[in-house]
DNA sequence: TTTATAAGTATCGACTCGATACTATATAGT
DNA sequence: ACTATATAGTATCGAGTCGATACTTATAAA
């Protein structure tokens, strides 16, 4: 079909006038995105491996993104205690404060200056390809925690509530946050 | 607005996701998104200025750009007698072939599956967003030459069609590509 | 004839990205 | 317990992007 390829073709364009947008503050594109995703993202999923997924990229080059906003003083790495495989990312102070000058907050005042609709109309496409472009790269798509279906509200032992898959307890901002394990309901 | 921030969020995930898709054939994604333009631009479009506006970047990065394409044998630069700061790109027939086996196809796809509403909604979404941004950097649309305003449809004289911005003859074929000069009716 | 502007190129430094190889650490299979 | 094997990350390479800056020609304007 036509317009299909038309599409595509604007889609492949927008994507990469706003790839090329988002250089501020000496920050690479990619080093946004991670900054982003480690803002939003929780406990589970603050590590190499889950950001590899969310990105779409290889291990290799996030190891090395990583290591650059190591160097700008924007993270932390620790090795966890328990597993000493696993590496946790924390955010430093700096990098929360950089965020407020995020770039993309630019084109989210385009996205809001949209007609309801439009923007609604928009959300459902752009997710139906996210979705598609992750099936087909075996991708998950990392929803919010209280958005999943291990999720157990009002936990009978104490805490808010509790994850059913690794069977831990759970903030209340812990439930509003990204998480790798993530599953729709079924 | 919420959901505005949630869409920029999945868009610049999905620009990110698929443009890392389109690896192909030992190109880069931006070496495939110039093929992709040289082969529907018209001949006042195919020159290194009208590329850059396109592509959103600079010029040096676009030299760099079609030296590699250059080397690769998928390009022939050739300087206009009429005026010698100008060059005039050509695709080879090598490029053509590529193009058959563009990783964009797979995009496509998916966005043809979509069911029509929703592929229209997404399609007016996208231009939007694309003319904003564009307008932000006083970039241009990029239009085809039969839907400009200055497009004269039957000259008298003789060639099927004229550009009343340079004055010139056009082809049938030349008023299907893309032209820097585009304009929409006003 | 200067001077300005336009079109491209060359080079630099930091970084991305896929690929490959490698180092730990933990878990299964026997 | 002992050896596969899988998992989580890191290191390094080569090609290329990208913004920035500086530069070369070539044309146009004052």
């Amino acid at each position: 079909m036509e317009s299909a390829e038309s599409s595509t073709i604007l889609l492949e364009r927008l994507a990469r006038i706003l790839q090329n947008e988002t250089h501020a503050a000496g920050l690479k594109p990619t080093q946004w995105e991670a900054l982003r995703y480690l803002a939003r993202a929780n406990r589970f999923s603050r590590n190499p491996t889950a950001l590899t997924a969310y990105l779409g990229t290889t291990k290799g080059t996030v190891s090395q993104t990583l290591n650059a906003l190591e160097r700008k003083g924007l993270l932390v790495k620790k090795t966890d205690p328990a597993d000493r495989r696993h590496v946790d990312i924390d955010l430093t102070e700096k990098a929360r404060h950089l965020l407020d000058e995020d770039p993309i907050h630019a084109l989210t005042d385009a996205m809001a200056a949209l007609p309801a609709g439009e923007q609604t109309d928009l959300a459902v496409g752009l997710r139906t390809m996210l979705e598609e472009a992750l099936r087909r790269r075996g991708g998950r798509p990392f929803g919010v925690c209280r958005s999943c279906r291990f999720f157990r509200a009002d936990d009978p032992r104490g805490a808010p509530h509790r994850c059913g898959l690794l069977d831990v307890p759970l903030s209340d901002s812990d439930s509003r946050q990204i998480c790798v394990e993530q599953e729709a309901p079924c």
